[in-house]
DNA sequence: ATCTGTTTTTGACATCGATCAAATTGGCGC
DNA sequence: GCGCCAATTTGATCGATGTCAAAAACAGAT
């Protein structure tokens, strides 16, 4: 088998690492034994560089994924040609699963926005699958419940919080619960963080800008909060 | 039985409206003989008057709901306390059904906006009836898909366009295809829609005089449009 | 360590939409 | 038709965010 350097796509063994991330997976944790067999018999690896096009809109659909290391965007486009994100997907996010019984034809545009490793899966595989075993069905249910309740949660988080609000939800959400200093690192660039959010990359930079004055300094991609405390009141 | 002429609360029989709006919520509409029964004998209906509370934020989660007739408002507070709309939903559309497998709390205050009646689904019994039959969670699977797209359109819609664009989208999507000319009739409250589209009234009432300019009349509830076509550019 | 291309930040500005208050319209019961 | 309350529109203003351009910081390769 020949890969180039610039675009592999294999269905090589999964790493340990890429594995551990599957299995975690809504839709697939819960399974065991002949489900768990069955469904990951369905699954292909592929393993995408940097800015590759997953799938385009309108295309049809015959397959979701799950990201296993790296991230993908979703965006549309708008009048303009710009691209606005709608979803970033990290390592354990499954896209396009709403299809399996919504719709025939992708509606985003999906890439990588960093090398990416992604398990494919067949949709009528899938399908079928679900209707033959209750509890693929059940792990299904369940990953589209998640998969709503974070989407409602962007939406709620679009129209009820400001860029700097946001920001110090997102550092809230990776930071000890407890009150005092702490220190994260952002696990990408600022760009797709950006994205997540609903921002533009200048916005977001502006709002770090704010969050100084609560104490929060960024320097590259790291991020201390003097008070994790003070910065839930924003 | 007593009712107030404030808040009916009775588990009286669907009148023929009703019924067939519930027969076409996704979740109930593939159901046959048994299951539809089954599922059936779990729901209770709820006639609320306008403005009543359905449930509150971090309640327990004990059902899910379908609107039959009438309209429901999903909303949060934001920091200062003021309401945004997360999600208005229309007869036929369910709600908090992410929480079967989701969560147990309710993650939104919901809230009636007019006289409205629903279906009340108790979330245990749901979830057993989910395990026994297989076309129950297919159907189950079935609403999730079709929730979580329309949730994700709001995300691109609310990143995507502005205000004028989201009020050309909503007329379009209740005109004829063709070009021509075409009058519509709001079934509710200009308020509702701003929240549907995320918008405050005000800014929602603008927009309308800013299609003015694209042959869009308004008089009360009634729009008229001059050129659907002409709509589609903007 | 230096170079180079990319990412991020900053500045200046335009635009959009929220907000508050006030005027107007509309709906509905009488 | 009238009166009244609620919904909607309009005006004025403000704040937040997008946009474009340029500077600065950063990361990776040499």
């Amino acid at each position: 088998m020949e890969e180039t350097a610039d675009m592999m796509n294999s269905n090589l063994k999964l790493n340990n690492r890429d594995r551990a991330v599957l299995m975690k997976a809504p839709f697939l944790t819960s399974l065991t034994g002949n489900s768990l067999v069955r469904m990951m018999s369905t699954m292909s690896v592929i393993s995408l560089t940097n800015r590759k096009s997953i799938f385009r809109e309108g295309e049809d659909a015959d397959a979701f994924y799950c990201v296993l290391s790296g991230y993908v965007r979703l965006y549309q486009l708008n009048r303009d040609g710009r691209e606005a994100d709608i979803r970033i997907c990290s390592p354990g996010d499954t896209f396009a699963e709403c299809l399996l019984y919504g719709g025939t034809k992708y509606r985003h545009h999906a890439q990588t926005a960093e090398a990416t490793t992604l398990a494919r899966f067949d949709m009528q595989a899938v399908r079928d699958l679900a209707e033959q075993e209750r509890d693929i069905a059940k792990a299904v249910i369940t990953s589209l419940s998640k998969h709503l309740m974070t989407t409602m949660d962007c939406v709620a988080n679009d129209r009820l919080h400001t860029a700097p609000q946001r920001v110090a939800n997102y550092i809230l959400t990776r930071c000890p619960v407890d009150g005092g200093p702490a220190s994260i690192r952002l696990p990408f660039q600022k760009n797709l963080l950006a994205g997540m959010l609903g921002l533009a990359p200048e916005a977001l930079s502006r709002a770090f800008s704010t969050l100084r004055r609560t104490g929060v300094t960024v320097r590259g991609r790291v991020i201390q909060v003097g008070d994790v405390q003070a910065l839930r009141e924003i």
